[in-house]
DNA sequence: ACGATAGCAGACAGATCTGTCTAGTATCAG
DNA sequence: CTGATACTAGACAGATCTGTCTGCTATCGT
């Protein structure tokens, strides 16, 4: 992986999360990663390239994360729910970045869209089959409980209510 | 209040809650509300001032909506969840015009995230009243948590996920 | 009658945004 | 050595954005 790359990545990462990513435009990337326009455009065919980059390699990230959280069954719905609610009380904690971008994507078929939906689809699936093991009854209804709660305590957590985030986990714990 | 302010305000409340707000510009507005340019800038001194009339208005409006839904205690909650459900089905939802907007500004100390603050708490104190009225032990906490569903139902019925949207109301209904 | 207000059309300035292009340097594989 | 690749700086084009300004018309309260 080039050096330039990961800088304008890395770079693009940090604004586009921060700040929004229309708000954020291609030069403020480029003098932030320290890269020559042309490096930038060598590496991506548009702003729109590094925007989709941006967000499969959060994808990827945040199911490695959540993906690696141990346990099994309850406690693994458990911790993964904990984890969540830490991530959200921490300091650079600005919501979802898929729900963020979502907001800024009104159409429902843009790529950034159907990733926005991709991690969803992986987060309800990973409930259901995580209540499955743990011979839930209505895991296909508790899944999407989980999900709509994981929604939520990002929401709240991004804006800064930990007493929601808080209620959301309870509730969420309680009824798995 | 004049025909072309109103015209104004309505045309950017389509454009600005169906689109984004960055993603939509000043001229845009104008060409659609079929004003000049000055006009515009004679009812409004900027865009943002804009933006906070849109925003504003949208917040009496929500409120008369749900302050407006009959009944009270425990049954005036139902019905404020299920028609939070049933306009988030309906065909032109594309979330919380709030949480978009927030998504949008990422400094917490800006008007509209205030205002966004502001709306949030509103319907907090209104489920903790409801709850309170229904002799519900915990209200507090309880309405940090139909306020957390309130976000989820909002977020997935933008996405069109009517699944989550079902099973936030159900466990709402059932937690109170 | 007259001044204030609201409205129109549209040019203009100045900033900013995306994306292209020129021109040159450094590195490295074959 | 040579050619491909990655990189630098920065000018440039073309679009778009916000906001100002000029000039004109219509309405309405006093």
């Amino acid at each position: 992986m080039s050096s330039a790359r990961s800088r304008i990545l890395d770079t693009a990462t940090r604004l586009f999360y921060a700040e929004g990513i229309h708000t954020v435009g291609i030069d403020r990337v480029i003098a932030e990663a320290s890269v020559a326009k042309a490096t930038f455009y060598h590496h991506f065919k548009s702003k729109e390239e590094l925007v989709l980059a941006y967000l499969t390699t959060e994808y990827q990230r945040q199911r490695g994360v959540l993906g690696g959280v141990p346990g099994a069954g309850r406690e693994r719905i458990s911790a993964i729910l904990t984890k969540l609610a830490d991530l959200s009380a921490g300091p650079g904690f600005r919501g979802c970045p898929f729900l963020n971008a979502a907001a800024e994507y009104a159409d429902p078929e843009h790529p950034v869209r159907r990733l926005v939906e991709d991690y969803r689809e992986w987060y309800r699936d990973l409930m259901r089959d995580l209540l499955i093991e743990a011979d839930s009854a209505d895991a296909t209804q508790k899944a999407d409980l989980l999900l709509l709660v994981r929604d939520g305590i990002t929401v709240a957590g991004g804006l800064g209510d930990q007493a929601a985030v808080r209620a959301g986990v309870r509730t969420a714990l309680a009824s798995v």
